[in-house]
RNA sequence: GGGCGGUUAACUCAGCGGGAGAGUGCUACCCUCACACGGUAGAAGUCGCUGGUUCGAACCCAGCACCGCCUACCA
C-alpha cells in the first residue's frame, strides 16, 4: 500500500457514490426468501411518495440501517423492506397545484385523467425519496420495494375492507365527523390538529316565545345557531326550574325550538343554557340523537352556509359570523362577547380549520380490534422501547373511538362498495358484481370514496411481503423483529399495524417498537418551513459527508430525548472520521499483508491490553445496540477508536514498528494492529459505512466488501487480559504524571528530562522497570531509573503515582515557588478528598450497614490518598528545607 | 382537565443509590516522521427549589417552580 493512493485527508463525495453502487450491483442488501440463518426483519416507515427527506427520516433510516447492517454483520438473514405511501391527501393536494399551474383542475379532467396524471406525477418524482435514502447509505432490498397503490397491496386491502365488513367490523352510517373544506373530505379524529386560539365567547338571549327574557347561551361559533334545534339545561338547574316555557325563539331564524333537560350540560358554565346544533358538533350530536331532534346542516361542504341559513345562504362561514353577531347585536339579543382562549381543530394537511359536519362516512368498528392488541402488549408479545410509551399507547387504545375512514378524494383505494340503483342494497366485494344480491339489477353505482392512506399503512407489514398469499417471505420474516418509527405516528400507524396485523395474520407485526424522538433545530424548536429553521440532511451531507451525520444521529440518539441538530455538531464528527480515516493511513504504512493467521503469542503489553480493550468495546456496543442505545454504542467505539487506539495504542507501539532489528516483535505488533483495526472498522461499519468499506480495501488481507465481514463475537469478560489492563494502567498514570509535571511547569516539549522512579512496591518498579521503553517514549525523557525509596533527587519537580513517586528532574531551570504552589495545591485537594472520605469511616452506621466490599473499599482509598498526600507532603518540606 | 418528559461545567448532553463525567468551547504550550479536521496539559459544576426515606441521594419518594410535548366531546 503505498501512502499514496491514501490521501491525508478523507473526502467523502468519491467514495460514497462508488460503494454504495458496488453494494446495490453485488445485491448485498438482498434478503434470502427462505435461508439456514436467523431472520431479521424491519419494515420501512414508507415515506409519502411526495416527501423529500428531512431530519426525520435521516434519524428514523439511519437507525434502521445501523440494525440491519449489525445484524447481517452478525451473519443473519436481513430484510429491510423498502417502499412508499401513496398519501393520499397530500399526493392528491400536491398535483392539483400543479394543475392549477396549467390552468386547469380535476374537475375538468375527470376522475379517471386525474388519476392518471397522479401515476404520471409519481413515474416522474417519485422515486425523489427513495434516491435520497441511498445517498444515506440506507442498506433497503431495494428489488422488493413496495407502494400502497400496488396491485398487490391493493388486493390486500380489498380483501381485510371486505372481510372486515362481512365480520360487521365496518359499517357506514351519518355520524358528525370532521371536514376539510379546502381537501373537501372527511378526516378522521388523529387528522385534526388542535391549537389554542384567542377567540371570543358570545352570549347570545334566546327569548320566549312571548318575546320575555328567555335562555341566555353562549357560544365560540355563533353562525352554527342558524342550525340549532334545541336548547339545553340540566335537569336539576334550580335556575331553571320553574320557567314556565317548552320552547324559546331561535333569533334571527324566528324559528321555536324546544328546552330540553339533558344531565350533559355543566351547570357551571355560565348560565347553564346550552345552545344544541346537532350538525356542527360531537356533543350536540349526541344529545341530538338521545332527544329526537332534527338536524339543520347550516354550512356547506364548501364552507359557506346552506339554504338552512335562510337569509345567509352562500355566505362565507367566517363572513357569517361577522353578520350574524352584528344582526344580534342590533336585535338586543347580544348580551356580552368576551375574549376566550379555546382550542380549534386544523386540517392536518393543510392547516385549514375544519368543521364538524354532518355526514355519510364508512367507519371501522376498532374496539375488539384494539382490546387484542392492548393485550398483545400487556402479555409482552410485542415490546414497547422506551417503555414510557407503553401506557401513552395503552391510553390510546382504551378510549378508542371508530374510525373513519372514507375520505371524498380521489387519490386512493376506492372502496369496492357498490350501490344499488334500485333498490338501494349495498354490495361489499373484492370484484365489481354483476347484479345487485337483492333484487339482481344491473344498476349497480360504485362508493366513490377511496379509504384513508392510513388503512392501507396498516397491512404494511404482511402485504409487502405478499399477504393475501402464503408467500415464503411471510414464513421467514412475519412476525418482523422491530420496527423503528417516531412517536408523532404511534397512534397513526403503529398502533394500527397491531390492530391489522394482529387480527388478519393471528400474530402481532412485530416483537418490538423502537420509538425514537424528534430532531430540532439547536434552539430545541421543532422545524418547520414556516419558521425558516430547516436543515436539509443532504446539504449536511454534501458539506460534511455522509458518514459524519449518520454517526452524528446515532451519537445523539439517547433514547426519550429529542435531537437538537446542527451543522457544527456535525463537524465534530467529521474530525472524528478524519481521525479514524488517518489512523488507518498510518497503519497501512506498516501493513503489506493480512494476518488472519498470526500466531498472536508473546505480544507485548501494548498488544494484548489493545486485544483486551478491544474485547471491552465490542461488549459495549453489542450490549448497546441490541437494546437500541445508539448513543452509548457510538459513545462507546468512539472513545475506543480515538483515545484507546489512537491516542495511546498507536503512540505506544511507533517504536516496535520502526525497529526494524527486532522481527519477532515487528510481526506480532503488526498482526495485532492489524487484527484490531480490522474489527474496529467492522464494529464501525453499521455506524459509518462508507469510510469504513473504503479503508475494508485498503487494508491488505480482506476480500470482497466489508458487508461480508463477521462481526467480532462479544466473548464478555473472558476475553480480557485483566493483568495486562492493570499494568498500562498503572504506566499510563505515571507517564501522564511526567506530561502534567511538564506542562504545569512549562517545560518545553522538546526538552528531554530525566526521571526517577522510586517506589517500596516490588511490583510497581517491576513494571516500571520492564516497560521503561514505552514511559521514555510516551513522556519523552532521555533516562529512566527506577529505585527503591531513598535520596531525593537534586532540584527535581515530583509527582505521585499510586507507591510511586516521581522525580522530574530539572537541574538548572527548576522555579522553586512555581513547584511549591503546585504540591501545595495538590495537598489541598487530596485534604478534602481525605475528609469526605473520613467522614464515612467515622460514622457508626455507616461500618455497620453498608456492604463490607463498599466499607474495604473506602478504607483501601483512605489509606491511599494518605499516603500520597504523605510522600507529596515530604517532597514539599525538602524544597522549602533547599529554599531556606 | 388528564398524562408524559426535561431542569447536571459557558454550550449540548451522558450518568439515575456508594469516588460529579463526555464532547464542543475556553486557557497554556507544541506544525514531534497518521492526523493542526492534530497533540499534551489545565481551569471550570451548592447535579432547578423544599422536605422526606437511607449509614449514604444528582440518582428513590412527596411537594413546588420553570420549560417542552402529547391528549381531551371545557359550550
Amino acid at each position: 500500500m503505498s501512502i499514496k493512493e491514501f490521501a491525508k485527508g478523507y473526502e467523502p463525495h468519491e467514495v460514497e457514490k462508488r460503494w454504495y453502487a458496488y453494494w446495490e450491483k453485488e445485491q448485498l442488501f438482498t434478503a434470502e426468501d427462505q435461508s439456514p440463518q436467523a431472520s431479521y426483519s424491519i419494515v420501512i416507515p414508507p415515506p409519502n411518495v411526495t416527501g423529500v427527506l428531512h431530519m426525520g427520516h435521516a434519524l428514523n433510516n439511519t437507525m434502521q440501517d445501523i440494525l440491519c447492517r449489525y445484524r447481517r454483520l452478525r451473519g443473519d438473514n436481513v430484510l429491510w423492506m423498502p417502499g412508499t405511501d401513496h398519501a393520499g391527501i397530500a399526493t392528491q393536494n400536491v398535483v392539483e397545484k400543479n394543475l392549477a399551474q396549467e390552468g386547469t383542475d380535476r374537475h375538468q379532467l375527470g376522475r379517471e385523467k386525474f388519476i392518471e396524471a397522479v401515476w404520471q406525477w409519481r413515474e416522474k418524482y417519485g422515486s425523489a425519496i427513495i434516491n435520497q435514502l441511498k445517498r444515506l447509505g440506507a442498506s433497503c432490498d431495494w428489488g422488493r420495494e413496495r407502494f400502497t397503490m400496488d396491485k398487490g397491496l391493493s388486493i390486500a386491502v380489498r380483501k381485510v375492507f371486505v372481510q372486515l365488513y362481512e365480520e360487521g367490523l365496518i359499517y357506514r352510517g351519518n355520524y358528525i365527523i370532521n371536514w376539510c373544506h379546502r381537501c373537501h373530505t372527511a378526516l378522521a379524529d388523529l387528522e385534526v390538529e388542535h391549537e389554542e386560539h384567542d377567540g371570543h365567547l358570545y352570549h347570545i338571549r334566546y327569548p320566549f316565545p312571548d318575546g320575555s327574557d328567555g335562555i341566555v347561551v353562549a357560544t365560540t361559533r355563533p353562525e352554527t345557531m342558524l342550525g340549532d334545534t334545541a336548547v339545553a339545561i340540566h335537569p336539576e338547574d334550580p335556575r331553571y326550574q320553574n320557567i314556565g316555557h317548552d320552547t324559546v325563539l331561535l333569533p334571527l331564524m324566528n324559528r321555536e325550538i324546544p328546552i330540553i333537560k339533558d344531565s350533559y350540560v355543566d351547570m357551571s358554565f355560565g348560565t347553564g343554557g346550552l345552545k344544541v346544533t346537532p350538525a356542527h358538533d360531537p356533543n350536540d350530536f349526541e344529545i341530538g340523537a338521545r332527544h329526537n331532534l332534527a338536524s339543520l346542516k347550516v354550512i356547506s361542504d364548501n364552507g359557506d352556509m346552506t339554504a338552512e341559513a335562510g337569509s345567509y345562504e352562500g355566505l362565507d362561514r367566517f363572513e357569517c359570523r361577522q353578520a350574524v353577531v352584528k344582526d344580534l347585536d342590533q336585535q338586543g339579543l347580544l348580551i356580552k362577547v368576551e375574549p376566550y382562549k379555546h382550542s380549534v381543530g386544523h386540517c392536518y394537511r393543510c392547516k385549514t380549520v375544519v368543521e364538524p359536519n354532518l355526514s355519510k362516512q364508512w367507519f371501522v368498528r376498532v374496539k375488539p380490534l384494539a382490546e387484542k392488541a392492548i393485550a398483545a402488549v400487556k402479555n409482552g408479545e410485542t415490546k414497547i422501547i422506551p417503555d414510557m410509551w407503553t401506557n401513552t399507547y395503552y391510553d390510546w387504545m382504551y378510549n378508542i373511538r371508530d374510525w373513519c375512514v372514507s375520505r371524498q378524494i380521489w387519490w386512493g383505494h376506492q372502496i369496492p362498495a357498490w350501490t344499488c340503483g334500485d333498490c338501494g342494497e349495498i354490495v361489499v366485494a373484492m370484484e365489481a358484481p354483476q347484479a345487485c344480491q337483492a333484487c339482481d339489477s344491473k344498476n349497480l353505482v360504485q362508493e366513490t370514496d377511496v379509504l384513508d392512506t392510513w388503512f392501507s399503512s396498516a397491512l404494511w407489514p404482511f402485504s409487502t411481503m405478499g399477504w393475501p398469499q402464503e408467500t415464503p417471505l411471510l414464513k421467514t420474516f412475519y412476525p418482523t423483529s422491530a420496527l423503528v418509527t417516531g412517536f408523532d405516528i404511534l397512534f397513526f400507524w403503529v398502533a394500527r399495524m397491531m390492530m391489522m396485523g394482529i387480527h388478519f395474520m393471528g400474530q402481532v407485526p412485530f416483537k418490538e417498537v423502537y420509538v425514537h424522538a424528534l430532531v430540532r433545530d439547536e434552539a430545541g424548536k421543532k422545524m418547520s418551513k414556516s419558521k425558516g429553521n430547516v436543515i436539509d440532511p443532504l446539504s449536511v451531507i454534501e458539506r460534511y459527508g455522509t458518514d459524519a451525520f449518520r454517526f452524528t444521529l446515532a451519537a445523539f440518539a439517547a433514547q426519550g430525548r429529542d435531537i437538537k441538530m446542527s451543522e457544527k455538531r456535525v463537524d465534530g464528527y467529521r474530525h472524528f472520521i478524519n481521525k479514524l480515516w488517518n489512523a488507518a493511513r498510518f497503519s497501512m504504512m506498516h501493513l503489506d499483508r493480512g494476518y488472519e493467521a498470526a500466531n498472536l503469542q508473546n505480544l507485548s503489553l501494548p498488544d494484548k491490553w489493545i486485544l483486551s480493550r478491544l474485547q471491552h468495546v465490542t461488549s459495549e456496543v453489542t450490549a448497546a445496540l441490541d437494546s437500541y442505545r445508539f448513543n452509548e454504542a457510538a459513545g462507546a467505539i468512539y472513545n475506543f477508536v480515538w483515545h484507546e487506539f489512537c491516542d495511546w495504542y498507536l503512540e505506544a507501539i511507533k517504536p516496535a514498528l520502526y525497529d526494524n532489528d527486532r522481527r519477532d516483535t515487528l510481526e506480532s505488533t503488526r498482526a495485532v494492529l492489524w487484527r484490531v483495526l480490522r474489527d474496529t472498522l467492522v464494529l464501525l461499519h453499521p455506524f459509518i459505512p462508507f469510510v469504513t468499506e473504503e479503508i475494508w480495501h485498503h487494508l491488505p488481507g480482506t476480500d470482497g466488501s466489508i458487508m461480508k465481514a463477521v462481526h467480532p463475537v462479544d466473548a464478555a469478560e473472558s476475553n480480557r487480559h485483566q493483568k495486562a489492563e492493570a499494568e498500562m494502567a498503572l504506566l499510563m498514570e505515571v507517564i501522564t504524571a511526567i506530561r502534567n509535571v511538564r506542562g504545569e511547569m512549562n517545560i518545553a516539549p522538546s526538552l528531554s528530562l530525566q526521571v526517577q522512579v522510586q517506589s517500596d512496591d516490588r511490583h510497581t518498579r517491576k513494571i516500571c522497570q520492564a516497560h521503561q521503553d514505552l514511559i521514555i517514549n510516551l513522556a519523552r525523557l532521555s533516562s529512566l531509573t527506577v529505585e527503591n525509596p531513598g535520596q531525593r533527587p537534586k532540584s527535581s519537580a515530583t509527582a505521585v503515582v499510586n507507591s510511586a513517586s516521581i522525580f522530574v528532574s530539572l537541574e538548572g531551570i527548576i522555579d522553586f515557588a512555581k513547584e511549591t504552589q503546585r504540591l501545595e495545591r495538590a495537598i489541598k485537594k487530596l485534604a478534602a478528598e481525605l475528609t469526605t472520605v473520613a467522614k464515612k469511616l467515622e460514622n457508626e452506621g455507616f461500618l455497620t450497614k453498608a456492604p463490607a466490599d463498599v466499607v474495604e473499599k473506602v478504607r483501601q482509598k483512605q489509606s491511599a490518598l494518605l499516603e500520597k498526600q504523605q510522600k507529596i507532603q515530604t517532597n514539599l518540606d525538602k524544597i522549602k528545607e533547599v529554599e531556606a
